[in-house]
DNA sequence: ATTGAATATGAAAACCATTATCAATAACGG
DNA sequence: CCGTTATTGATAATGGTTTTCATATTCAAT
């Protein structure tokens, strides 16, 4: 359909070889687009963005490479209250860091923030511990996410 | 279609008439509904209970009824990440307790927790005045929730 | 208790993000 | 280059939620 892209071997390239993935067209292009936003972008937005470069890739194909994506825990998915999934590069890649979310209520918009995460992540692993035992409930992951109004949205609401 | 219930007044009958709203038999049953259950309940799981009481009582209804609570406060909505919407009486409403969630990523199954969190409020409401100066963003409520595996399903997995 | 205006409801259709189907295509070891 | 098999794209289907609109109910004023 199209020729393989003409990266040099990206950094991904292990982690679809090593899980036994094709490293297809679709997939690189939907992981370039992921790698250049900072946004939080639904399957749309990604599908969208990967059209302008690459027209046949499908929006279902879009959807598959983000499940798989998740999957291998290359990316979060997250749940911002519109009715969009909505998704980011995982921690460590990219060199992306850990942070949490502002949402506005109003807006829609998202905030990253990763001021007070270390002692929020202090204390999550002492929660995390305490739960742990108290439920025998192995936990792999949490979601801090805080809702409320942003400047702009305060100033017109 | 039937005749008013013959409780006496109701907690929540001055939440209504003071907000102009007004208090119909559908209304009260589900938030009867949501009132007798400890679970997080779905629009079809309440329009079920609600069903076996007053069978005229519609989906619809439900749906537009969870969607006033919310907005009058009196109810919360989360997602737990199966598709569908859950439901659960606000804090200070009949007696509720602020809590957080545990949610296995297998069976579903979702565990509220007391515990730990005086001290998760404690850093919660630090956190939120910084970033409420850092980022002038007016925060109104938060979510917490860890997910992994409850312990049947460490042992079933 | 009756009335009437405004709100609330139910049945059905519409919506829309996500998933399933399936024939065609592309990736890659040999 | 070939053959096997994973992957893809177009399309249809799914399913929770919302919209529509005619009818019923609530409740303040009679
Ligand atoms: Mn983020
Ligand atoms: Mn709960
Ligand atoms: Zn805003
Ligand atoms: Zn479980």
């Amino acid at each position: 359909m199209f020729n393989r892209m003409q990266n040099q071997i990206p950094w991904w390239h292990g982690r679809f070889r090593g899980g036994g993935y094709r490293l297809t067209v679709a997939r690189q292009a939907i992981l370039n687009v992921l790698g250049k936003s900072d946004k939080h972008l639904s399957a749309e937005d990604i599908y969208l963005a990967v059209h302008k470069v690459y027209p046949a890739i499908g929006l279902t194909t879009v959807y598959r490479t983000l499940e798989l994506l998740v999957q291998m825990k290359m990316v979060f998915k997250f749940d911002f209250g519109d009715k969009r999934a909505r998704y980011e590069l995982a921690e460590g890649v990219q060199g992306t860091k850990h942070h949490h979310h502002l949402v506005c209520s109003a807006c829609g918009r998202i905030i990253n923030y990763t001021d007070f995460i270390d002692k929020e992540i202090e204390l999550l692993n002492q929660t995390e511990k305490g739960l742990q035992e108290k439920f025998n409930f192995k936990i792999t992951n949490h979601i801090i996410q805080f809702y409320g109004l942003c400047d702009k949205c305060q100033k017109n609401g």
